[in-house]
DNA sequence: CCCAATATGAAAATTTTCTTTCATTATAGC
DNA sequence: GCTATAATGAAAGAAAATTTTCATATTGGG
């Protein structure tokens, strides 16, 4: 419910005096909040069938100097209070101060990863999943505290019998690991913020040798993403506070299950199979049930 | 990702060919798209040190007649797809049962976040933390599916100046990597779903020189956690399934914050120390502004 | 039902936003 | 380094949004 916004309140404390008309535009005001954030007093009128004239007047009975000021006032409190990115800020904010309290952080990954929603879309996904299943093999970048995505990604999908390699380099020894890399083979990078010099010249020979390329980032710079075939966009929460790696992981997840389904039975075959030499060569020699490992 | 959007595609097709004020524009849309639609083209022109005219042209060779088009066309990407709750709606009604379906899989990561709050209580996270900063050295311990866990709180921990190691290793080198760990370090361990013989000679071993254990699992068999000195324990989805690792990255972000509110200041000195660095040494000959790498 | 007080809409006046023009500056090709 | 071409900003001009005015309509007490 809309609060604590100053015309929010007003509109509440003076309704019953407002005239009829008045009483219109209030209504609507508060049932189409984020409508008329967007409307100009004449598309507002039309819409309500009121006069221009008597929308200024309601301003002016709010105590607003006119209606853009009534305006400002209502996307202030929209932006402050209605936008993913803000909300998530505010509720973070407002929580109690305990740094060991888990509801804490899990309450602010779980925004993140509801507005991570609004960014990744099918598309892509269905492209990044066909991608993986068509390249001969798949390269998987990922430096410093991207590492463990990379790292992640690469485990699981060596999982599926995919042939996967994990490069965590960075430097001159980019070029020579690259030099295996061709056209028929798929770059999986994880780069977030700003561009490195390193991810440049990834780029700059992926795009040379056209070999494809998904970056997963939370940057939608044209020159971050220019060059990426498909990209996989999410925020990761506001500059300046510790970025959490739970949407990157999740969308980890979201290629993952994608491959497996598009795998369908070979997926599961894959992974028995995987477990079968398990316990032939390395685990059969110990005691009884408890030698499997989690898939 | 942004997408559908006439504008922003078409700001990606000819970002290449715009001369250097209509980049800035451009790169201004892109990255402050919930701003720019509350903003009239003197005010942009503003925030943007840039002429009013020039805005005109960049709308212009988007190929809109002007600047109100331009920005009615991203309200309407705006209010479609960035709306709180929208489009996350879409996205479930619209394909039910399609696995490229990111709402999907977040939706699934949500449930599983929300159970792990009852699991982890604040006590086990502050003794775990408590531990963190009391160990020597911390060595991390995590194999196959789980070295990137083992892998991200190990990074995050060395970026504060604490002393830390991974250790992804199995069989009989981890004996040998063991001998160095006493009991005035701190092993953390992942370990998840069934005990192996790999997780019994870690806590036999520390169990006999005394070196504390911090055990993250899904497990609460007694084998599993009897030796742990700390156990944080949290169910990461139905049995069977592929197991998501969104809640055990939730767990080490945590431990990351509440390590990092221990450390107060020094915890942002440790950090900004290591960015000076940086530009010192490793990117200060590159293109102004994008030399740094996020935190 | 009538009258005063208030509310309303149409249209004019004003302000703000947006576009075009034109002189100046920057850029790319030679 | 020079020149042709394109890009830019300041300011004028056009368009749109907003406010005010004023004549008319509505409302609520007597």
């Amino acid at each position: 419910m809309i609060r604590q916004s100053d015309s929010y309140n007003r509109i509440l404390e003076k309704y019953d005096e407002l005239p009829r008309q008045q009483k219109k535009i209030a209504d609507y005001i508060i049932r189409h909040f984020d409508e008329v954030v967007f409307l100009s007093i004449t598309k507002l009128a039309n819409v309500l069938q009121v006069s221009e004239a008597t929308i200024v007047r309601f301003a002016q009975n709010l105590d607003h100097k006119g209606f853009p000021e009534l305006k400002k006032d209502l996307v202030k409190y929209y932006r402050d209070y209605l936008t993913p990115g803000e909300r998530m800020k505010r509720s973070i904010q407002t929580m109690p101060d305990d740094p060991f309290n888990f509801a804490r952080v899990v309450e602010s990954e779980i925004e993140l990863l509801k507005s991570a929603v609004n960014t990744i879309d099918s598309g892509s996904l269905k492209q990044a999943v066909d991608a993986i299943l068509r390249a001969n093999t798949v390269y998987v970048f990922g430096n410093s505290g991207n590492e463990c995505l990379a790292n992640h990604l690469s485990f699981r999908l060596s999982r599926f019998k995919l042939k996967v390699v994990q490069q965590s380099v960075s430097g001159k020894n980019l070029f020579e690991k690259m030099l295996v890399i061709d056209k028929n083979d798929l770059i999986i990078d994880y780069h977030f913020y700003k561009s490195t010099i390193d991810f440049r010249r990834l780029m700059d020979v992926a795009e040379e040798k056209s070999i494809p390329v998904l970056l997963v980032t939370d940057s939608i710079l044209p020159p971050m993403i220019k060059k990426a075939k498909i990209v996989l966009h999410a925020e990761r929460g506001p500059a300046g506070t510790f970025h959490s790696q739970v949407v990157p992981v999740a969308i980890n997840n979201a290629l993952i299950d994608g491959v497996a389904s598009r795998l369908g039975d070979n997926a599961v075959k894959a992974l028995s199979e995987l477990s079968e030499i398990r316990k032939r060569h390395y685990y059969s020699d110990f005691s009884g049930n408890d030698a499997g490992e989690d898939i």
